[in-house]
DNA sequence: TTTAATCCGACTAAAGAAGTCGTATTAATC
DNA sequence: GATTAATACGACTTCTTTAGTCGGATTAAA
């Protein structure tokens, strides 16, 4: 109910370690589950996520590992959760049709509203801010 | 990911129907289901629930049926959630102190500031608005 | 060649949400 | 008094989503 995902917490975590980090300087996703004690392998496959995504930039091998890439300032937490999670919205009719009580709903004006409010605040946040 | 539960849309729907009845009058939990195609055992544990928050009122037997009690001017939404599905909080850790994470985590302070906007959002909103 | 890293899909497990069922209670009506 | 139509409510099942694990492939440094 309004929570935000694991994966999106530890990617947060990870971007955070990553941008203490001197310019072009790599750390392992081991480095990074260790310090946090978050599972090993999740949290790689949300770093892959992350560098299919632009976010982070990755080098294969030994003594390989990640380092950001993209402009923090430049991402909303709007978009980074959309990203990692799909939509946010309140409701499933904010999003897509499929809903048999379309016809019959009588509060999906005053929740759109209400959603809106909500996405404004998440739009309005960059990653920037939440590395603060 | 960030969405409300079915129990609170019907919860909201149901509390809408009953705001549209002169004072006093009583509407089943069936005619609300059948209104608006909400499972009927689901609705009426809703409705229960409802009840026992003092936010409507039953009368049993036949011919009984649940009208308003509370005033929805009164009620702000983020209450009436909490009072549906627990505390608002992006994150667990918003709410009690059983995290591993905690001494670790560096994200905790600025997720803990897009928590109280979002609350913001919720309890400046009365379940009034959300009935127009 | 070995090793330490990423890569990635498939799978399993756990948790939460949604919905159903059975039985009890209540009170109006026949 | 019996029937009936409503609420009351806990226990249960099912469904969906989230979280986490596993196995095997690729990459490139040592």
């Amino acid at each position: 109910m309004l929570k935000l995902s694991r994966k999106t917490e530890y990617a947060l975590m990870a971007l955070r370690h990553l941008s203490g980090k001197s310019a072009g300087e790599l750390t392992s996703s081991k480095e990074i589950a260790g310090t946090y004690r978050i599972p090993g392998e999740l949290l790689a496959k949300t770093l892959q996520h992350l560098a299919r995504e632009g976010i982070v930039e990755t080098v294969q091998g030994p003594h390989g590992g990640y380092r950001l890439k993209a402009n923090l300032v430049l991402i909303s937490l709007s978009d980074f959760i959309e990203l990692l999670e799909g939509p946010v919205a309140l409701t499933d009719c904010s999003i897509d049709k499929d809903c048999d009580q379309l016809q019959t709903c009588t509060i999906r004006t005053p929740i759109h509203r209400i959603n809106e409010k909500m996405k404004d605040i998440f739009s309005n946040t960059t990653l920037a801010d939440v590395m603060q």
